[in-house]
DNA sequence: TTAAAATAGTTGTATATACAAATACAAAGA
DNA sequence: TCTTTGTATTTGTATATACAACTATTTTAA
């Protein structure tokens, strides 16, 4: 019994946690040209597209939590890629110069990670895979 | 746009995140009942099946790091769930009295989480979800 | 108009996991 | 036999994320 034919293979809490744990490596490799995270890296690129957003709604669109919006966010602001500003209880984000110079690298970063997986997968399947991951997802609490 | 229709949505990165982390918190709250994590669950499990397993197996089977595969055991020996024998570079593991009496109530934790979300997804669905997470991810390197 | 409830965000702490280096033993070749 | 190489596991440390409790502000309603 090798790792691929493991007992376990049949269990939705391991496939999820390879499939995710897996993604998560390819990912990383390729964001470490700009020496970020992925999720840094999208956070940023949000933040990029959308100036003045708040950490609430970074949290409903990445779908994590506020804490971890936060422990981002902090990281991004040490790195001088995002100013805050905070009007009451509201807090508003900015990128810096530096980050939109980093922009056009970022935005190639994403595009070779799905060429690497589309590479991997299929075309059509990593399309429909996704999808389809998506769709469950949302019908999980 | 709302956390569902995110522009991110068909981003095989958060998808696939998204989804591990809500099955994650899915189970761990199926196996809150005998107050363990899934991973360790499903370890001892392995242990219980096939007393004397090493680590290296384990790390194999469950698709985990050798240093993760520690760590967890570390745990299930405080609770004193397992005893580790070491005989030259060889680690075995065996499970103890307390870890025996425990598998009625595993097994059960197993059938009600996978009863759970064949509940939210659908019989038919959740096991071609399955079957796609598990193909996929064994093409990735 | 003030007390209660709701909202936004942060902080302390915990968990799951990994990587890299270290240890300890075993096998193989000179 | 000695030395190198490989194998099995552990340890130190780091990252990603979450939960619960907290602070600060705003809204509601009595």
């Amino acid at each position: 019994m090798n790792s691929s034919d493991s007992r376990y293979r049949e269990c939705l809490y391991f496939s999820a946690n390879v499939l995710a744990r897996k993604i998560e490596k390819l990912a990383g490799a390729t964001w470490k040209k700009v020496d970020l995270s992925p999720s840094h890296a999208y956070l940023l690129m949000i933040v990029l597209d959308e100036p003045g957003v708040q950490p609430g709604t970074l949290s409903d669109e990445l779908q994590l939590t506020p804490s971890t919006i936060t422990r981002l966010i902090e990281k991004l602001e040490e790195k001088n890629f995002v100013v805050r500003t905070v009007t009451g209880k509201i807090t508003n984000l900015y990128p810096t110069p530096k980050a939109k110079k980093l922009l056009p690298e970022l935005k190639k970063c994403v595009h070779q990670f799905q060429e690497e997986y589309i590479k991997i997968l299929g075309k059509e399947e990593s399309t429909r895979l996704v999808n389809n991951i998506h769709k469950l997802a949302n019908k999980l609490p």
